[in-house]
Order: structure tokens, then sequence, then C-alpha cells
DNA sequence: CAAAAACCTGACCGTTTGGTCAACTATTTT
DNA sequence: AAAATAGTTGACCAAACGGTCAGGTTTTTG
């Protein structure tokens, strides 16, 4: 594959090994990842103040002093970890209009949700920690955005319910509903796989917690899945 | 023992002060309290490794020696906090068997999980902080009276649902979704009060929480709510 | 009213931790 | 190829932390 990454030629001959990065901005990317990945794992473990440098260096392999050359200090890092959570919180956003077909538009949330903690559970533990200690590096997000997006979603629901397409009165107990069944299984991964005699999570527990999920919220809405 | 606390009767004519101890086992239990509570405010905040003895003392109004003095060091008293937390969780148990009826026992169990949700909300934060970071304190108790409890009621509501007393064909997945909905408005205090747009619950919030949670978990059931 | 037991606490200590820095190597630019 | 820029890292430091202890006061006991 040439007209790859442009990559300077040097006369040297030897062919470029295959993890090992190549070029300045390879290695800057390959090292900020890895420490981003080893900085959720650690602080996902040890919670904020239990983290280390120490730590979060021997998990990426790296020297700790790196990880100071790239992230600043302790709390940047953090917020910069932070950030890829709220990014992702954003990506599992549907539109829901008062127009929108109730049940097409829950049974999305509901997939959504429960896709993205399976997909991603440390970072769900995280922000539940976060939010669990007060929320006081997430208070900005929590205060604005989210606010922002749950009422507007609120306000729709109850338009549904006016209209007597969902049987829900109160939307926000909804929403929490949602919020709290979909996360769980990422949150509580060390107990319900325990419960479930395993070690970890195999690929069926998806569709199994969807199955049982999304007909138990319809149903719950007054809004009668289909049966094939 | 004596019965009561046998206080000595000094000469000393001034009545005792209202909260001051008195005898030194009122001491003993009074400070002792006040360093659970304090310790409990501090590991929910903090975690365990970013809780700080000197910080509970603070919040206890002791020195910190004295912390040390009635709990050995900060694992110990770690242990007896998480102790207090398995205690209520046996408080919530609720009598399950075949012959029960589930629509009673299923809204028995909703309605006791969400008072204890409500009633101590630092120690349901406490104990999913505790599963998130892996349970590493917790494991016997998980592996074992939990579990056992857990596995026990799954196959009573197993047999409920080969009787066609109930709708789901996968009781840990009802678990889970009971536990779930009715710990989060602890664990997440902060952010529902924040999208309630107030500071802290007020007396009727359990109340909403209720009416809606147990019907739409008896509707997901299948069982039919009585409409009052 | 002593002696004993329980309680209290400031001062101290060894360890751990986040963070810095100077010296070094590798890459990119001119 | 030399200058400039970017990446690397062991060694070091001040601050914070958990824990100890001697010496004190207060309460209980005999």
């Amino acid at each position: 594959m040439t007209m790859m990454t442009q990559n300077n030629q040097k006369n040297n001959s030897c062919a470029t090994e295959a993890p090992p990065p190549r070029s300045q901005q390879d290695i800057r990317a390959r090292n900020q990842a890895l420490i981003l990945t080893a900085a959720e794992e650690e602080f996902v473990l040890k919670s904020y103040r239990g983290a280390t440098m120490q730590g979060i260096a021997d998990r990426a392999g790296l020297p700790k002093a790196n990880i100071h050359y790239y992230f600043k200090n302790k709390k940047n890092l953090y917020r910069v970890v932070l950030r890829s959570i709220i990014q992702e919180w954003n990506d599992g956003l549907v539109t829901m209009t008062v127009d929108s077909d109730p049940k097409t538009v829950i049974e999305k949330f509901v997939r959504t949700k429960l896709h993205q903690a399976f997909a991603h559970p440390n970072r769900h533990k995280l922000f539940a920690v976060e939010v669990i200690g007060g929320a006081p590096h997430l208070h900005d997000f929590m205060s604005t955005t989210m606010q922002e997006w749950a009422l507007d979603k609120v306000q729709v629901m109850k338009v549904w319910h006016e209209q007597g397409k969902i049987s829900i009165a109160d939307p926000l107990q909804l929403l929490i509903l949602v919020w709290a069944t979909t996360q769980r299984y990422a949150e509580f991964e060390t107990e319900i796989v325990g419960l479930m005699g395993k070690r970890a999570y195999d690929k069926e527990d998806e569709t199994r917690a969807a199955e049982f999920l999304v007909p138990f919220i319809l149903h719950g809405c007054g809004l009668k899945p289909e049966y094939s």
C-alpha cells in the first residue's frame, strides 16, 4: 500500500515493523491512545484519587514521566477521559419529536443505550462513579447539555401522553428507568456476570438483555410490542 | 451487664447537657456513630483511597488520632461501614415461595427496596462504587449470601412462569431490573435531583417513584395492577 | 480517695504520590 | 549536514498520607 500515511522515505532499507510507530505523528497518536485506554481502566478500578500516575504508566507500558509529557497533569488527564465519555453520550442521542412514532423511537433508544453499555462498560462505570461522587467534574455538562436534552424529551413524551399514544404520565421517571436498566449491565458487570456464573459476558448476553428489556419497557409504556 | 447504662451519680448538681455524653459507654457509642456517619460520607464522596483519615476526622469533629483509637486503621473502618450496608441488604429480604402471590410479593419487594434507597442513599452509593470497582471487599458476600438468595428467587419465579402466573421467562433479568430501577434513585441522586430542578428530594418523591415503578413493573410482568 | 481503666490528642515518622527537570536520543526542517 | 524541533526518561523533590506513641485528662472501680 503505497499512498498510505505520508511517511518519509529514509534511505534505511529496513521495512517498518508492524506495531511500532513510523512518523512522529503516529507516535503521538499511538501513545496518547495507549495512555487514554490505560487511564480509563485505572480510573475505573481505583477511582480518581486511588489511581496513580505510576499505575497508568505501567498499564500503558511507558515511563511515568512520559504520561506527564503528553497530558500535563493528573487532573487534566482525567478531564480528557471524561470528555470521551460525553462524546459517546452525544452519539447515543435519538431524534424524538412529537411526530415521531413512540414505539420506534423508544425501542431504538433502549437498543442504542444497551449497545453502548456492552460496548464500552468502563466508560459507563467511570461516568457512574463520577455522578455518585457528586459529579464534581461534570457539573457543567449535567446542568446544561444533558438537562436541556432530557427536559426536551420529557416535553415530547408529555405530548404523546396527552395524545393518548403512551400511558406514561411522568416521562422523567421513564427516562430514569431506561437509563437505569440499560447502563446497569455496564456498571454492575461484576455482579451480573457473577450471578450468571460466568467470568465475562458472552456475545448473546446483549441480545438476551434486549429481548427482555425492549418488550418489558414497551409494555410498560402501553405500547404492545409485536409478537413474531 | 447491669440493666441499662450504669451511670454514676456525681454529687455535681449540674444536669446533663442535651447532646454531650454522660457515661463512658455513651461517649463510646456517640463517637463511634459520629465516625461511622462521617466515614460513610467521605468514602462515598472520595471513594476508598480518595477518602483521608483527616477528612473523616474533620467531618466527625474529632482529632485524627481519635479515629484510630476507635477503629484500628482505614481498612478496618471501611470494612465496618460495609457491614452496615450488608445488614440493611438483609433487612430488605422478602419471603418468596412458589405458593406466594406474585403480585403481592413483587410489589412489596419493589416498595421495600425503593424505601431503603430513599432512606439511606449514601449506603447505596457506597455499595455501587464498590461493585463498580470490582467489589474487592465484597467478594465473599456477593459470591455466597447474595448469589444463593438471588438464584433461589430466580427458581421460584421460573416456576411462577411455568404456572402461567407471570410472563417473565428469564427472572434474573427481572431481578436486575428491579435492583437497577430502585437503587438508581439513591445512586444517581445528584443527577435526578438536578433534572427535577431541586437541591434535594422532597418527601413526595419517593411516593412519585413508587406510583410510577410499581404499576410499570407489575404491568411488565403481565400482572394487572389495580386501578383505584 | 487512690488505683485502675478508658479516653484523648499533639507531635512525629516512614512511605507514597504528583509533579519537575536536565540530559539524552530521534525525527523533521532548512 | 546542521539546526531545530519533538519525544524519552531516570533521578529527584515537596506535599500529603496512614499510622504510631508518649503523655495527658477524665471516668470508673475497689
